[in-house]
DNA sequence: TATGAATGAGAGTTCATTCAT
DNA sequence: TATGAATGAACTCTCATTCAT
């Protein structure tokens, strides 16, 4: 109890070491990250993330179960970051239409511009590694897919009906799209002045879909002869 | 007549040769891609692949220079097959809208439902392998890109305008577009049958985007307001 | 003084590390010279080498690089003890002739008969095993002929002349009697003890041809006729 | 009968196959002796061979037990010809101390000029190899060693005595100078031409150690110091 | 006799993981 | 908690030799 009074060293430093803990986790998984951008995640040794992260093999373990338990834990790293950027968009805007659009556009200049590690593991390095990590990288995958599935039935909604059917197959063909975009300008070519105006055009070909499709659920514009049968 | 008998023999010999070398390159070849996309390149080993096509390790050496290779000519094959399946469809039809509508049906109909295995190899087993086979499944899909792109202008073409660098991006999402849908229905979920009814509504949501587009170069249909902003 | 015993350790662990490190490095390095010497280098493996050492495959690879280095730390090793023996010969005697007797006993006596494993590495073992390999044993044959050289026109100049060509020449004769006289006693028939008369007659030899070429040089008994035109 | 009359084609026949098998065995065996040199024997497949030789890999086996057997014949076509010429040099000359010397001549000049793959061959490619081909090595060299003992004993004869040890030390001696001289001057460098003159110091050297020695046995133009001793 | 495709044992090397300090 | 030396299973590729044609 006197002791406690003095100084409280107990929590104090127990606090700082979760502190510590958190931040070395943090090294660990950001060295990671770094060479398995680089190198590929295959051709990446332990001793070498060890070395990047400055700590000794045996620490690694200490932190992450194993190589591939490095790669999820990214993975979900990745996966938080992804849907806050997404999320953030999709809220931002007056209309559902142009929320849609803004998470769109924030995705292609706040994420990807900034994070081409982030699109590397996900979309490359993290592909057929282990029946786990595909696991993981389908749940993100799915996740992103419900989110972007919500966007549209709310669009939907407003506009008088909802098809989740549609909606899902929509949110679909907009990831992939949106993976083909990345692939290309961030993966092959590490071009990402590019993705700009591509997104733009990119939008126009999704608004341009959604308005055939959603033109066949609510409004009386009818007649886009294909769609539908 | 018996000299005929007694000369061709050489001729013969060597023929059948050949047909056997094709027929064991060829064995080999789908024993690996059976393999590879049951349990994954990697942990596939070069001595299951020679099991399975019922040959020694060597032979498999004798006709692949290295794993790598074995994995790099599949591609190669699987890369043929495609574009053959992509090309009837896109020469079937009258108007070029129509064409472009049967080559996306043909490719979920007679190319995926059946190669299960090659859209595994090409969008899962390949990817991250090295950089040569990096740069193969590139070329592969830009090769692929191309012929959409090619198909659009045409399109374009009879709209009255064209317009490359839009062509360029609707190839680009819907080839992104047809990868996520074989991801799911293919790969993570073996379903081919939920293809068909997914890719009616692809092809409207395409069209949809595809009109839009088309509307803003030559038709007056005009008006679509987000898009060209 | 207890705090003493607390800060040493890292120095004493340091200590003993290196010790240690230094120990099994030269335990897997004596391992590989009796197999090699047993078995032949190329019949030996690298797991018999870690198995005679007394350690894991890994571990031989944690101080080598591979097995080609294995063999040049050996040569590296055998040189440094080879020299070191010629060394202490020259050193030995009043006159540069006794100082060159001595050196050639001191080989038979004190290198050859101890370490007939370095002889069968040096002379069999590390022929012909690869360019690097055949650099290295090339290198210390030279310098062994230098030291010899050396010796010999210390002797030449005590003569009133010194030819460094003829001493070149001499010093190359010297060797190769060694190496001939090591194979047939400690390669072919592994007879040490028969090594003793035979060097006393072939420093006869020795003596008598360095005699003859002192003389054309030094002193004026003149006349041979062939030497040194 | 009237068939050997007419031609005698079985004997015509029998002759011819041997005649074309002999020069058969002689191409592969030609074949092997370029590539042992150039790549050494390890580092040489039988199928290079093959290639070399103009015939298939199955016909080496026809001719050749194994590899080893290709290693072994050469040796003894190389010991067949050095003996060869060693043997023409012994006779030429008047008296026995003249012919050794051509001996010694013909060897720098004759043989090694014009056949440094057979000197690569017995003294670097067919050093450690085998057991089989250690014996045969060995084989030869000593029989090179009882030629030259034998001159040195009819030497030492017409000086009036003859001492076996001395004449089997002294030729032990000189051809490990030779050996050495090899070595460096068609191994190491290929510089033939520096071969002469160092042959010229390196007889002067043999004569004064064999003068020394012969004087202690017979002749009276005495008393180097040294020998005997 | 000649061929050359097929064989398969074999060996060097790597690297994720562990554990004594 | 941190370290890093030690481990050893795993895997690709080679190449001498064989044998059906």
């Amino acid at each position: 109890m006197p002791k406690q009074a003095t100084t409280q060293p107990a929590d104090v430093t127990a606090q700082r070491r979760r502190r510590e803990r958190d931040k070395r986790y943090h090294t660990i998984l950001t060295a990671a990250e770094r060479l398995f951008c680089d190198q590929g995640y295959t051709k990446t040794k332990i001793q070498e993330v060890a070395t990047e992260a400055e700590v000794a093999v045996g620490t690694v373990y200490l932190y992450f179960r194993s190589k591939e338990d490095l790669l999820i834990r990214l993975l979900d790293k990745i996966a938080f970051e992804f849907r806050a950027v997404l999320g953030e968009g999709f809220r931002k805007g007056k209309s559902p239409l142009e929320r849609f659009r803004n998470a769109g556009l924030g995705l292609s200049q706040d994420f990807w511009r900034l994070n081409r590690p982030h699109v590397i593991i996900l979309f490359r390095e993290s592909v057929g590694v282990s029946q786990e990590v595909q696991a993981r990288r389908r749940a993100i995958i799915e996740q992103i897919n419900e989110d972007t599935e919500a966007a549209i039935l709310e669009i939907m909604r407003e506009h008088g009906r909802e098809d989740r059917l549609m909606a899902d197959t929509v949110a679909m063909a907009i990831e992939g799209i949106f993976e083909r975009l990345a692939y290309r300008y961030l993966i092959w070519n590490d071009r990402p002045e590019e993705i700009e105006p591509v997104v733009g055009r990119v939008m126009d070909f999704i608004g341009g879909g959604m308005m055939s499709v959603l033109g066949n659920l609510g409004e009386p514009e009818g007649a886009e002869g294909e769609s539908g049968k």
